[in-house]
RNA sequence: GCCGGGGUAGCUCAGCUGGCAGAGCGAUUCCUUCGUAAGGAAUAGGUCGAGGGUUCAAAUCCCUCUUCCGGCUCCA
């Protein structure tokens, strides 16, 4: 039989040939090297077998997965020296994560300050080098193991599908497991656990409620204390310190949990990205409509949120009538639309608020501005002729790449699918999915399909961001829904003079502005670009005597809609500028007599870059530009 | 909601094996009028998240609540 190489080229090899016998076929030396395999994309122990048309990669201590491999082996060592320190635990399961490992374990009441013993028994486990070796056993063997562990029993009855399973021995210690796994415990370089928290049994809350710890593992200790340094440097990045630090919003104690305050400079910011919403829905004819904070129960009734998520909302005892603060702004825009009758003709209509909306998450969810109570979208419903929708959708999707190219994110796209809990019938859903789908494909968007994600009412193309610390969240979404219409009633007079039902596509190009905030906020590290810096430029007269100029500047800036201020404190030039750069600000002028008896200005941005004897028609007219332009770093001195 | 860790001056934090509530920054006042990343001095500023308990005595120990953080679960 043959095998596939990563080159392309073919490899014929025995009937029953493992993944390290490939190897020896390539090379003795690779087959010396081999750690591991991948059999069509998916990582295998090197022991696994290949068949006739597999494609076949090698992993040595070379391969980008090895890391992977190593920090499987190193939830190994952890399991190891917490059997060792606490011999009543029980070890569930401990795989690798693109940042380290975790282990899941019962059995054993951990905190924080038992971590350190833990490690130092683990750095004494690496120090031993024990071989790590794979042995197999038959499934009854491994059951009498597992006498007093059920969580490995359940694994080995549900998840192993042989008579045999594999198990992986370092020193006194094993473990069931597929592997694969490094050589010995001494290649693992550098380990080091970071936190501790709870998890579920198999992910399900109804589950017992099992310790997991979280580790990571390098080869080489400066590489574990490089990826320390980068955490570091994220946690500077934190929305919430950068927040604080810059005064753009709060979330006091006193106000309620996950209702964020906005300062000014915050609201300035909004402002900035709610008039680049406006001007995107100008140009693409969306009319704006505003709806009331709340409504009777009833409109959620019909719009099917009541039954789905009545324990997430705010209700309300109004003269014994129920109403509820809204969750969504869809059933007050389908209201809208409702209130006339419509021709084929006036499609699409397309309406847009941003709408404030209040959903009471599970209080171990909220986060900063990442999970709020209350927040606003910048909320876009589309009524649209069933031979619309494509067109509409595109042009949504380009309306959201407008903004994420503008602003220089990274995104990430998902096409979510029907989720267990959905209104409407199977053709309907099925084909939803597939216009998304072809939208998608034709624009040749990189994307992943996310099953059972999608909403109650309709499937859906979520666009994700990163945070500081490389967690995603949902921003910009485009929905298609053909139930909500159906609950609504809603029609428009076709061609034919019959009543017909219009789709819905509810959009969002930031998603919630308190997310896409926060995305802001740690991909600009707070350095905001000149159109959204909460203060754009402020002006550092040298002394009081020429306090004057740096009004008249200040002015001749203000004049132009740039946001100035004057630092009038009694401070030296120097403490003016290093208060400045710790505001983030884009541009500090300086000014003294020299640039009052000239005229001029001096121009510092914030890379520190300078330039004096600035003609300041010039300084304002390049301002306007950037600003207009939306560039994204301030580049007078630069250009 | 679940597990673990936190909440002390406007901010960042120390104090928490019980014994007079602290520092730096910021603020205010005074001196200084300064040329590209912190000039000097003085002063003010606190219901130690809230409530209850133990104690001669509680920021400190115990309980309840609240809120924040890290994960889990959830996310229209």
């Amino acid at each position: 039989m043959a095998v596939v190489l990563p080159d392309g080229s073919e490899l014929t090899v025995p009937a029953g040939s493992t993944i390290e016998d490939v190897a020896y076929e390539i090379g003795p030396g690779l087959g010396a090297d081999t750690v591991a395999g991948k059999i069509d994309g998916e990582l295998m122990e090197r022991h696994a077998e290949v068949s006739d048309g597999d494609r076949v990669e090698i992993v040595t201590d070379q391969s980008d997965e090895y890391l992977r491999v190593l920090r499987h082996s190193a939830a190994h060592v952890f399991a190891q020296a917490l059997t060792r320190l606490y011999p009543d635990a029980k070890l569930t399961i401990g795989p690798p994560t693109d940042e380290g490992f975790y282990y899941d374990v019962a059995g054993v009441d951990l905190d924080e300050n038992d971590l350190a013993a833990i490690e130092d028994e683990m750095e004494s486990i690496l120090d031993a080098d024990y071989d790590i070796e794979r042995s197999v056993r038959s499934r009854e063997d491994a059951a009498r193991i597992y006498a007093d562990n059920e969580y490995k029993r359940e694994i080995l009855e549900e998840e192993a599908a042989g008579e045999t399973v594999t198990f992986y021995e370092q020193g006194e210690f094993e473990d069931l497991c597929q592997g694969p796994h490094v050589e010995s415990t001494g290649a693992i370089g550098a380990v080091t656990l970071l936190n501790i928290s709870a998890s579920y049994w198999r992910g399900d809350e109804d589950n017992e409620t099992l310790t997991r710890v979280y580790g990571t593992a390098f080869e080489r200790e400066s590489d574990l204390e490089e990826y320390l340094e980068m955490r570091a440097a994220a946690e500077e990045r934190d929305h919430r310190k950068i927040g604080q630090e810059m005064n753009l919003f709060s979330i006091p104690t006193v106000t309620g949990p996950g209702l964020p305050l906005y300062h000014p400079p915050g609201k300035t910011v909004l402002n900035e990205l709610s008039g680049f919403a406006d001007r995107l829905n100008r140009e693409n004819g969306y009319e704006e409509v505003e709806t009331p904070h709340v409504f009777r129960t009833e409109l959620w009734k019909r719009s099917g949120h009541y039954e789905n998520y009545k324990d997430d909302m705010f209700l309300l005892d109004v003269n014994d009538e129920e109403y509820g603060l809204k969750p969504m702004n869809c059933p007050g825009h389908a209201t809208i639309f409702d209130q006339q009758s419509w021709s084929y003709r006036d499609l699409p209509k397309r309406y847009f608020e941003n709408g404030k909306v209040y959903r009471k998450e599970q209080r171990g969810e909220l986060s900063g501005l990442s999970r709020v109570w209350s927040f606003t979208i910048d909320d876009g419903h589309l009524f649209v002729r069933p031979d619309q929708i494509r067109a509409e959708i595109e042009s949504v999707i380009e309306m959201i790449f407008e903004v994420v190219e503008t602003l220089g994110l990274d995104v990430e796209v998902a096409l979510a699918t029907r989720p267990e809990k959905s209104v409407g019938g199977d053709e309907i859903w099925e084909s939803a999915e597939t216009q998304l789908r072809e939208v998608l494909d034709a624009g040749s968007y990189d994307y992943d399909v996310e099953p059972g994600d999608g909403a109650f009412y309709g499937p859906k193309i979520d666009f994700g961001f990163e945070d500081a610390l490389g967690r995603v969240w949902d921003g910009p979404t485009v929905q298609l829904d053909f139930n909500m219409p159906d609950r609504f009633g809603l029609t428009y007079t076709g061609e034919d003079n019959e009543e017909h039902q219009p789709v819905m596509i509810h959009r969002a190009l930031y998603g919630s502005y308190e997310r896409f905030f926060m995305v802001l906020i740690e991909h600009f590290d707070g350095n905001f670009p000149f159109w959204l810096a909460p203060e754009q430029v402020r002006i550092l007269p040298v002394s009081d005597d020429t306090l004057g100029y740096a009004h008249r500047v200040k002015n001749a800036l203000a004049e132009a809609g740039i946001r100035v201020d004057v630092e009038d404190r009694d401070w030296t030039v120097g403490r003016k500028i290093r208060q400045g750069h710790d505001d983030r600000l884009p541009y500090m002028v300086i000014v003294g007599e020299d640039e009052a008896d000239a005229g001029t200005v001096s121009v510092r941005d914030r890379f520190e870059n300078q330039r004096g004897d600035v003609d300041l028609d010039a300084f304002v007219d390049h301002l306007v530009a950037e600003r207009d332009q939306k560039r994204v770093e301030p580049d007078f001195i630069a250009e």
